[in-house]
DNA sequence: GTTACGCTATGACGGGCGTCCTAGCCAGAG
DNA sequence: CTCTGGCTAGGACGCCCGTCATAGCGTAAC
């Protein structure tokens, strides 16, 4: 909860991703930013000489980091596990802020730079999605998932996922992300259990019982991405 | 192609709608809008006494209903179709802006109002993808599918373009949007199909030959938003 | 011709922005 | 003790923002 001292650049690269997540890069100001991190304004510049460019660009792999590394851990028991473990997470990030936060990776590829800086920032979001992808690749494919199956289905989770979250924003509520999440439990699903086919179609909805918030993430809304509202 | 004299005040909205999808709600500026629309700053204030709240929200409810009305076109002739229209409309936008705009509606839907305003534009937001749904839900109900599969499956089709467009904009590139495409007709095949079950599953790739730009929207990209770049 | 009114045109107001710069502080090395 | 260098502190620059007020224009009604 309150660790002895980041060493200030950690708080303002977090408290940059978190105000992202919230109101875009754009609408995110270096002295917002700052006065959030309780770091005088000067001390942005002195750690990010890159100006907002880079200081974004961080924010967006440290938000890619922290899920990857989430997603690492429930992944080795296997991908349903770790699909569970990520809709969790983002559902915790939305319940957690009233529907006020999102994905700032998203957030970012959604902007198009201003107009002298280079996609700088948008490279690093589309490396933080295809990581994503990649993750869960290669865990189905792991557990048998067709090799031409795989990554196909990985980016449909994580497309799927984060509109989700972002139409769980509009009508704030969870009911887009549960309905997505249901289904993608069944594609995953069929695709890693039966190596060759099914005996009963994968589409419809696993089961009339809805599975409330397991995935054992434990998850903490506050750690991901530091939100003190 | 040139209409004698839209009111200008369609050509704000439009252009409103436009610049949003590029560069989100909040680095939208009223002056700009007005600039790209031939208009006095004034002129704005005229049409939209609400302010920017008001001028976002009705951009937002024209994307939605410009969407809309392509979609109800091509649903007329089966899920399918509607759902390939709706790929190739977004599809368009992307090529036909270099990865430039996207969809404001999402866009909307992402940043927090800043600190007055009333989500007026969210809930628009909400009332627009909800719309989406309900039609394609309502095509997919009228095709044979169950009714417990169409309303989720068409959440999933929504969220997962919405999410995919995102993705195609961050790597330039509209391989997300692509092989999103591809699961998406297979699951909407087999939703409406079959309307007990399936001899084979519905989950893996429809064939090995790619699908190109068909879906007949006979699509004009610059008709849904105008863009001049 | 005159009047009324929708729209145009312009400018001002207060404020926040990204960026940069220059002192100042203060721990630790020599 | 001196000195060095990472970090703080705060101010300044020029620019753009949303909003509003007010005067001018044109056309259509009477």
């Amino acid at each position: 909860m309150d660790e002895p001292v980041p060493p200030s650049r950690q708080r303002i690269v977090a408290g940059a991703a978190d105000m992202i997540s919230r109101r875009g890069l754009n609408a995110t100001s270096i002295r917002e930013v700052a006065k959030h991190a309780q770091t005088p304004l000067g001390s942005t510049y002195h750690y990010f000489p890159g100006g907002k460019q880079q200081l974004a660009a961080e924010a967006v792999r440290f938000t890619g980091d922290a899920v990857a590394t989430r997603l690492r851990g429930m992944l080795r028991a296997g991908p349903v596990d770790g699909l569970l473990a990520l809709l969790a997470l983002w559902r915790g990030v939305l319940t957690g802020t009233n529907f006020q936060a999102g994905c700032p990776v998203l957030a970012v590829s959604i902007e198009e730079p201003a107009d002298d800086a280079s996609p700088e920032v948008l490279a690093v979001a589309a490396a933080v999605f295809g990581g994503w992808e990649a993750q869960f690749a290669a865990s189905m494919r792991l557990h048998g998932a067709d090799s031409g199956t795989a990554e196909p289905l990985a980016t449909l989770v994580i497309a799927a996922i984060e509109g989700a979250v972002a139409m769980c924003r509009a009508q704030r509520s969870t009911q887009p992300l549960d309905r997505v999440a249901a289904q993608l439990e069944s594609l995953v699903r069929a695709a890693v259990d039966n190596p060759a086919r099914a005996t009963d179609q994968g589409v419809d909805q696993p089961a009339p019982s809805d599975h409330r918030d397991r995935g054992g993430a434990t998850h903490d809304p506050g750690s991901l991405l530091s939100h003190r509202d």
